[in-house]
RNA sequence: CGCGGGGUGGAGCAGCAGGUAGCUCGUCGGGCUCAUAACCCGGAGGUCGUAGGUUCAAAUCCUACCCCCGCAACCA
């Protein structure tokens, strides 16, 4: 199991928890991946060095992880020592057998920059930055051989349909990837310095390919204190987001193959959770924090909504009202209410003591019968991964017990005064809610407990096997219930304001911890960091749409004297003729930047929230080149 | 012809090995009174994107087209 986003994280940890508890030796790994040149850039803008800007972020992400009560057995960092030796024993050993092999890399180099570029990023044949000549250059490499393994792996593939899930990804990792053919990898760099030393060339560091794949094994041991690896390598399953599908299916099992070690039975590549209106991210400043969500809903509602709203496998929509709908229904009213009415009853018309059921009627048999069906189409959906599934099936005995209730009517039997009968029903209810609260013990960390001790039982239901636990009529009669505080208050729609969504930051791939970062706002700046802009008016000399794009408009502007090309992405909003010879607003001093192959020596400013978009312009003629402050 | 997903009652979805269109929410009406204005029952509401085709029979298969949404590209 892989690390990052809550989502996964949750998942993952509820079905761990699941198998843990019906005896099955489970190990846990999530971890994070903290090399790379980006992490190195990040550092260095933030003003700190690599290793504490990592240590900052993964101590945010132990302490989500401890929030959400995620129940993993290790977090393996990259960075830590075991998983570097290990990682410079692992290539060291490729290396010697030869399926890591030094060659180079060909492109084109800008030195003043000290880039690399693709062919198709240049600018008429310059660099796309600084527009200086580039020159090819060729890079010491070290390369790993995947075409090596390319046909092994495809067979695999192919004999394994469970390997790769859901089957859409397996087809496009067949079809896009691997049928095309392979090419080897490149696994070393030279150009920054944050990664693992090549053991044996210190001048390169292990590109993250192998390096953060790697964790999988180097955190149970592998090569060197293999103890743990012999008991639980292979793993049964990977869970990882889509983004990274491609990864785990291919390198990660090639590297394996070198190896000469068993490859995981199963990569699950799960959907992402997508905000209304658009996915989420933090330039939109839509993400959601699940910190702040579990300080406002309880953690428990924030686990049920997560693991229940998912549809297995795809994409699932998030909104605040979808979520504050689900717990408002399903936890308070279904759940929640069962539980409080239940209570209230062998209060009321038993004196809080759970009586000796008598002979079961066709009416109670089929909530016994719920209850059976629950745990069998737990087990069955867990199996497929199809964790919402589960939790809909735990749901159905809950909403058939509320049915029975009412057919039952036990405030009937109390007035007429069918003691026997009574009991019965009493019993029935309190068991079906003990099975239910067993059940929702691997995805709901505090509510079953809460149940448990108002039906007056002892000890941790987490700690028992449903298995074996939530088989009908292990409620000891003679119980005393307390009643407690309700399990999920409802929460009123209305006090919630029209939510500044913008919750900030949750869920987010690779290594974020996700920092509450709702700068609604940019942070203040001086007169003097304003003045650093350069805007003047500029006047629209010809405009054309740029072939082939949809939103790309190619202006010629002239800003007194000079003339300008500026690219502009406007095109969905402005005809081109529409705006030859008007009068606009433009950054004049923005560093030039390539869009689509053509040059952009400026950018012009508009008002837009992404729907509506509006030119800034003079409100009266004023004359090209005249500046704006 | 960039890759992929999708268009089903007001909203969100399921159904797609062809044969009465189902679920959740909302809505309307009723019931119950143990309960967190909850729970239970029932109703209304759909030409299943459009146009053709295959078939005794299509939301389900085929063809064309329209429209959304991700990714990528093109937001400077």
């Amino acid at each position: 199991l892989r690390q990052g986003h809550a989502y996964t994280t949750v998942v993952a940890d509820a079905l761990a928890r699941y198998y843990r508890q019906i005896g099955y030796d489970t190990y846990f790994l999530t971890g994070t991946d903290e090399h790379g040149l980006k992490i190195q850039r990040r550092a260095e803008a933030a003003g700190k060095s690599p290793q504490e800007f990592v240590d900052e972020i993964v101590d945010g992400i132990k302490s989500l992880w401890r929030l959400l009560k995620i129940s993993n057995d290790d977090f393996i960092r990259t960075t830590e020592e075991r998983h570097v030796k290990r990682v410079q024993a692992i290539f060291q050993r490729l290396y010697d057998q030869g399926d890591i092999y030094k060659s180079e890399y060909e492109g084109w180099y800008c030195t003043p920059c000290e880039t690399f570029w693709l062919e198709r990023q240049l600018v008429e044949g310059r660099c796309p930055d600084c527009n200086r000549e580039v020159e090819i250059v060729h890079e010491e490499s070290y390369f790993f051989r995947l075409s090596k393994y390319a046909d092994r792996l495809l067979e695999h593939i192919e004999t394994h349909p469970e390997f790769i899930q859901p089957v859409s990804r397996r087809n496009e990792m067949i079809n896009n990837f691997l049928r095309p053919g392979l090419e080897d990898l490149c696994v070393s760099r030279t150009t920054f310095s944050w990664g693992i030393p090549v053991p044996f060339d210190s001048k390169h560091v292990v590109y993250v390919w192998l390096d953060a794949l790697s964790n999988y094994i180097t955190a149970l041991g592998y090569p060197d204190e293999p103890e743990l690896f012999h008991r639980y390598w292979p793993a049964d399953l990977h869970l990882v987001g889509k983004e990274i599908v491609r990864f785990h299916t291919i390198i990660w099992p090639i590297i394996l193959m070198a190896l000469d070690l068993p490859l995981p039975r199963q990569i699950f590549g799960h959907g992402w959770l997508i905000l209304e209106g658009g996915k989420m991210s933090k330039s939109k400043g839509n993400v959601i924090d699940p910190v702040v969500l579990v300080e406002k809903y309880g953690l428990d509602a924030v686990r049920y909504y997560l693991l229940r709203e998912m549809p297995f496998g795809a994409d699932g929509v998030y909104s605040e009202e979808a979520l504050i709908l689900r717990i408002n229904n399903d936890l308070a009213n279904d759940l929640g209410n069962l539980l409080h009415r239940t209570v209230a009853m062998i209060n009321k018309f038993a004196g809080g003591t759970i009586p000796e059921p008598n002979d079961y009627q066709a009416l109670d048999r089929e909530v016994m019968h719920q209850a059976e069906a629950a745990l069998r189409e737990r087990k069955e959906c867990i199996e497929k991964l199809d964790i919402s599934g589960a939790l809909a099936a735990i749901f159905r005995l809950v909403e058939k017990t509320n049915k029975y209730i009412d057919t039952a009517a036990p405030w009937a039997l109390n007035r007429t005064g069918d003691r026997e009968r009574l009991s019965t029903v009493l019993y029935t209810m309190a068991e079906s809610l003990r099975v239910t609260a067993l059940l929702l013990t691997p995805f709901l960390v505090e509510t079953p407990a809460k149940i448990w001790a108002q039906l007056g039982l002892d000890g941790d239901p987490a700690a028992l096997n449903p298995e074996t636990e939530a088989v009908w009529g292990r409620l000891p009669a003679g119980t005393q219930v307390k009643k407690g505080e309700p399990l999920f208050p409802r929460i009123e729609l209305e006090k919630e304001e029209p939510a500044p969504e913008k919750e900030a930051a949750a869920p987010e791939g690779k290594k974020e911890a996700k920092k509450p970062a709702r700068l609604e706002k940019a942070p203040e700046i001086t007169i003097e960091e304003f003045a650093r802009l350069d805007l003047r008016v500029a006047k629209v000399l010809a405009a054309e749409r740029v072939p082939g794009t949809d939103k790309l408009l190619r202006l010629r502007v002239s800003l007194g004297g000079e003339e300008r090309q500026v690219v502009a992405g406007i095109g969905e909003h402005y005809e081109p003729s529409s705006l030859t010879g008007r009068e606009i607003v433009v950054v004049a001093n923005l560093k030039p930047a390539k869009i689509r192959g053509l040059l952009s020596q400026g950018m012009l400013l508009a008002a837009g929230d992404g729907k509506e978009l509006a030119l800034v312009v003079p409100e009266k003629p004023i004359g090209e080149g005249t500046p704006v402050r």
